[in-house]
Order: structure tokens, then sequence, then C-alpha cells
DNA sequence: AAAATAATTAATCAATTGATTAAAATATTT
DNA sequence: AAATATTTTAATCAATTGATTAATTATTTT
């Protein structure tokens, strides 16, 4: 890392990676504040002192981080929302479905992102600019022209988020309490969130109808 | 606090209780982890040694707050739960409306447990011991009388529970980004979760009904 | 092969932080 | 009022932790 950025990269990024891949499973475990350095590079099995040969400061490392986590949040809620194409009805089950699909896979990223809003709000929601996203969506336009329409209730369109996210994310944040409460095992929490891929369009859709 | 517990308590309970504010303070905002003794200390406006010398460590002084902070939690979900003389849907109105009151007052006791159980997941779950809550509840037999007789679709309860609890909590979880992406200030934000109460049990009548 | 560059390690530093101590201030008891 | 007990404070300790340094090993370039 000492000159050139490029050559190391292309020469051997395993070390690199290695770190970054261990940073990421602990700071989506524990957070910034209960992560420590040393967990990381045991995690990682390399020395401490290459940590900030590479990233210079734990935070240079968690800002990597967390902007990634964002990015695949982010790129899992665009994607699905600005397809032209598609009818609302499909655009909901795809984008329950994707993100279903990505929890599963990266359960622990919710609370991850929604603890560390919470101590630096400001900084973390302007990188992740939700309202650009959602307002700016060809989703929120069909939205909008089915409630013209009357296809749908005319409550707060904010009510319908807070619902659809609530729906897919709730389950993943509090899945150490589900798990109790209903004695699920790894693989029946996985099939319940299989079910709501299913389920949840659904239900949005009878929750659209009321008034 | 040298000798006697009891004689303390009488005489002026007013530092102890400043600590505990602070704390409760502090450790919902931050957690755990992030949070400093010397930050309670300061928001308590009391020297750092006080601290150790009323609860002894930081750990014993999280203990306390987190114990009340779950007993609250749970109080407003028992109670809702076991009135044998209410119906299903008033249970769940009572329910619903209980909570939200809760969460207006203290809005970072959600985030604050989950990320809390994220780190020592049975300590915590042990204690709150939801599962029994639960499933030893008056409102689970009802529940279950209800799909027998038809009334509602015979799927797992817990999705009914993830989208009951769901709805209700995951807006206090998400506000910092509802309240951006809704350009919320801070009496809209309650005010849409007065709102809330009354769509969230229709909501789950509507829900409950798909197949 | 020699020189130069990059990667890795062990040792150490300095700041932070939870906790303690001994003395001072305040309140209570006799 | 004197003696005793309790509360509070300033100073300090010891462990943790993020970060650096200087020396060593490995790799690349000439």
């Amino acid at each position: 890392m000492k000159k050139t950025k490029k050559i190391i990269e292309a020469v051997d990024p395993s070390t690199e990676e290695k770190i970054k891949n261990a940073a990421k499973i602990i700071f989506h475990k524990k957070g910034y504040a209960a992560t420590r350095t040393r967990d990381i590079a045991e995690e990682a099995g390399i020395n401490l002192a290459l940590l900030n040969y590479y990233f210079r400061s734990k935070e240079k490392l968690f800002d990597i981080i967390i902007a990634e986590s964002l990015y695949d949040f982010r790129q899992y809620i665009t994607t699905a929302l600005n397809d032209e194409k598609t009818s609302l009805e499909n655009k909901i089950e795809f984008l329950v479905s994707n993100y279903i699909d990505l929890l599963i896979h990266q359960p622990d990223i919710p609370l991850f992102i929604l603890s560390e809003i919470r101590n630096n709000p400001q900084a973390l929601i302007s990188k992740m600019n939700p309202k650009e996203i959602i307002s700016k969506s060809f989703f929120v336009k069909q939205f909008q022209q089915a409630v013209k329409e009357g296809k749908i209730a005319p409550i707060p369109p904010l009510h319908f988020i807070m619902n659809l996210i609530g729906m897919i994310v709730f389950p993943f944040v509090g899945r150490p309490i589900l798990s109790h409460v209903g004695e699920l095992k790894n693989n029946d929490f996985n099939k319940l969130m299989e079910q709501r891929k299913i389920l949840i369009p659904k239900w949005l859709k009878a929750i659209s109808q009321v008034k």
C-alpha cells in the first residue's frame, strides 16, 4: 500500500479482502462501538498492524463496510422500484422476494444499519438518501395513480411504506425473540421467510383496501 | 450505601435516582458499548466516582436499566393479552393503543432492547421469557379458537405476531429514515402513530382474512 | 543476482476508560 | 457539641484499545 494503490490490488488482494470480510462479519454482528480492531484481526487471521497498514484506521475501515452495506440495501430497493415495465403488484412481489433473499443471506444488515443510524443519523441518512430513492421512483408514480383511480385507499403513503418494509425487515431484526417464541431452528425461520415472500404481497393488497 | 441500604434510600434517593435517570437516557440512546460512564456522570451532573459508589460498576447499573426496560416492555403486552373479559378484537385494539403510547413516550426502547439482545441473546431472552408470555396467554387461546371457527385464515400464528409487533415497533426503529423520507417534524411522526392506533387493528383484521 | 519495493511481525506508545482511594464535606446520632 | 456515619470530590490506577514504529521477511524490478 505504500506507493501505488493499483499495484497492490492487482498483485495480491487476499490480505486486504480477508480484513474486509472479517470486518464485515464483526461490525455487522457487534456494531462499531463494541468491535475491537483486535477482534477483526483475529477473525481475519492477520497481524493487527496490517489492519492499519491497509485501511489506516478502524473508522476508515468501518466507513467502507457500512458504505457497501448501504449500497446493497439500496440496490435491492431501487432496482425493484424503478422497473417501468412491471405493474404495481408485480413490483411489490419482486421487491419483497428480492429483499427477503438479501436478508436470508445477510440477516444482520438491518439491525446493523438501524443501530448505526441511531449513533450518527445525519451522516448515514445523507449517504443512503432514502427520500430521493422513494419519491423519485416510478413505483410512487404508479402508487399515486392507483390512489387516484380508487384502487387503493387514500391513506398517507408513509403508512404503506412502514408496513411494507416493516413486514419484511422486522422478522430479521426481532429474529432471536421470534425464534425463541416459535421454538424455531435455523431452517424453520428461513422457511417462514419463504412463506412471507408469497404472503406479504397478498397482505399488502388486503391492507390497501381498508378505509 | 456503606452500611444499611434501607437508610440511604429512605434518607435521600435523589443522587441515586439522578444517576439512574441519566443512565437510562444514555444507555437507551447509545447502547452499552458506546456509553461511557463519564457520559452518564455528566448527564446526571454528579462526580464519576458516585456512579461506582452507588452501583458498583457500569455493568451492574446497566443490568438494572435493561431489567426495568424489559419490565415495561413486558408489562404492556402481558396485561393486554390476558384480560379474560375482552374479545380478541378488543384485545388487539387495546394492545396496539397501549403499546404505541409507551413507545411515543419512550421511543428508544425497542432499538435499545433489540441491539442489546444481539450482543447477548440468551441472557436477555431468558429474562424477558417471551415464549411463556405469549403461549400461556389468554389471547392465544382466543386466537386458536377463532382459527378453529374459521374466522381467521389458518396461517402460522407467528406470522400474525410478526405483523402485529412489526407494524407497531418498526416505525419507531426506523424513525430517522422514515422522518427523512416523509419530511416529518417531531409532531408529525406522533400524529402518524396516533393514526396507526386505529389503522393497525383494521389492517390486522383484513390480513387475517387472506388465505 | 542485486537492488528496490512491498508485506508482515513483535514490541511499544498514548489516549481512553472503568474503577479505586484517601481526604474533605455534609449529615446524623449520641 | 462531640462523635460517628454517610456522601462527595479530586487524584490516581490499571487495563484496554487504536495506532505507530522499527526490524524482518517476501516479492518484484532491474
